[in-house]
DNA sequence: ACGCCTATGTGATTTATATCACTGTTTTCG
DNA sequence: CGAAAACAGTGATATAAATCACATAGGCGT
C-alpha cells in the first residue's frame, strides 16, 4: 500500500464525506501512519494531538484496572475513528483507554487543530463525529450490559463472534490467557469454558486458535 | 416556580450559551415540562421527540437487564442535558436507558428538530453538545471500571457517595432493596455491607435512610 | 389497638468464579 | 539437541455473592 493519501482512498473508505471541500482539507491536513500488528497506538494517560481514521486493518480498544488487568471494550475498523481520542483532542485531555493494532493497521492522522473547525464548516464531518459518539456510547452500553447481567460463557460467547467477525473468519487466533485478560476473569475458568463449549460441539480447539463451528 | 422561559433562566443555569440570537432561539422553541419526584421521564423503547435540559431536580439514569433487572448508570443534574437522548433524537431511535425524576424536576425541552440546526450554527451549542458527549462517556467507563474491577463494598460506597453529593446531603433516603437494584445485587448483600459499615463507624443506618459520617 | 405490609437482620446453603497446585505438551531458543 | 518457557488440562479448595428461610421491627390504615 502507498504511503500517500489520495482522493480516491478517502472516497473509498470514506463515502460519507461528501463534500468537495471536505475532502480537500483531509487531503491537504492529513497523514498517514502505519501500525503493525500487536503495536501500541495509544495508551493510558498519553497525550494525543490527533484522531486517526482507520483505513486498513483494526484496533483493539481496552480499559485498565488499578490493578494493571485489562478489559476489552471494543475493536474498531476501517471506516471508523476513535471517538475517545476525539474527545481527548478536544479537550487536550489525557487517554482514558488503550489501543493496539489488532492486525497491521494504516491510520489516516488528523491534526487536532481542524477536528473542532470543521464541525461547523462541514456537515458530513458533523455527522460522522456524532455518529462516532453515537456508536461508542452503544457499544459500551453493551459491554456495561454483558458485565453487569451476563454469566461468563455469554461473555465468552460474545467476545468469539465479535472476534470472528472482526477477522472474517470462524478461526480465532488467541491464547485462553489473552482471551482471560481481556475479559478480566482467571484463565482456567476460560480454559473449562472452551472445554465445555468443544464437548457441546460448537467449537475445535487448537494450540493458539479456536474454531467456531457454528454461528454463535 | 414560574412556567414561563426567561431570558433569565437561560442565563443563569446555562451561562455558557453565549450567543443572544442562541438564547432567543431557545426561548422561541422550547417548552417547560415538571416532573413530580420518581415520575419515569423516559423508558427503555420509547421514542423520543425532544432533548432535555435540565432547570431544577436531578434525574437518575439506569440500564435494564434482560430480565427487568436494573442497572444504575449516572445522575443528571441542573445544567445538564441526557446524552442519550441527544442521540436518539438525532438518529430518530429508541431510547436504551430509562430516566426517572429523582427529586421534583423541571427540564426545559428543545424539539427535534432544531438540535442538529444549532449544531453548525451556534458554537456555544456545538461545544455543549460535545461536552455532554464526553462526560456521559466518562461516566460510563467509570461505571464500566466499578462492575468489572471492583467489589461490592467499593461500588457500595462509591454509589452513596454519589447520591449524597446529589442530593447535597449526608443524609440518603432509600431502602436497602432499592440500593440493591441499583446495584443489581441482592438485598441481603447490601444489608450486610450497611450493617458492616455502620458498625465500623463510618456510617448510621436508620429506616429508609443512611447517615454518612464521614467523607467516603 | 390490632393486623398487615414493608423494611431489616441473620443463619445456612448453593453457586460461580478465583486461586492454588500440579501435570503434560508444544514451541522456542541457546 | 536439550532446556526453558509458554500453553493447556484438571482436581482441590477458597471466596464473594446469591439464594433460601426465617425472625423481628416499624409504620400505617381502619
Amino acid at each position: 500500500m502507498k504511503e500517500e493519501i489520495t482522493l480516491e482512498t478517502i472516497r473509498q473508505y470514506f463515502p460519507d464525506f461528501s463534500e468537495p471541500e471536505l475532502q480537500d482539507q483531509i487531503l491537504a491536513n492529513g497523514k498517514m501512519y502505519r501500525f503493525p500488528e500487536g503495536s501500541l497506538i495509544m495508551d493510558f494517560g498519553s497525550h494525543v494531538r490527533m484522531l486517526p481514521l482507520i483505513i486498513e486493518g483494526s484496533i483493539k480498544v481496552s480499559r485498565e484496572g488499578e490493578d494493571g488487568s485489562e478489559l476489552f471494550l471494543y475493536y474498531l475498523s476501517r471506516g471508523e475513528s476513535c471517538t475517545m481520542t476525539f474527545s481527548c483532542c478536544m479537550s487536550d485531555k489525557v487517554s482514558e483507554i488503550r489501543a493496539v493494532a489488532e492486525e497491521d493497521t494504516v491510520i489516516l492522522g488528523l491534526p487536532q487543530r481542524v477536528l473542532d473547525e470543521w464541525m461547523m464548516k462541514y456537515k458530513s464531518w458533523k455527522n460522522f463525529v456524532l455518529q462516532s459518539y453515537d456508536q461508542r456510547m452503544k457499544e459500551m452500553i453493551s459491554t456495561i450490559d454483558q458485565i453487569a447481567f451476563s454469566q461468563l460463557d455469554q461473555r465468552l460467547l460474545d467476545y468469539l463472534s465479535k472476534t470472528a467477525e472482526l477477522h472474517q473468519s470462524k478461526e480465532i487466533k488467541a491464547t485462553h490467557l489473552q482471551i482471560a485478560s481481556d475479559l478480566n476473569v482467571s484463565r482456567e475458568s476460560i480454559s473449562r469454558l472452551l472445554k465445555n463449549l468443544e464437548s457441546r460441539g460448537q467449537i475445535n480447539l487448537g494450540r493458539n486458535k479456536i474454531i467456531l463451528l457454528e454461528d454463535l
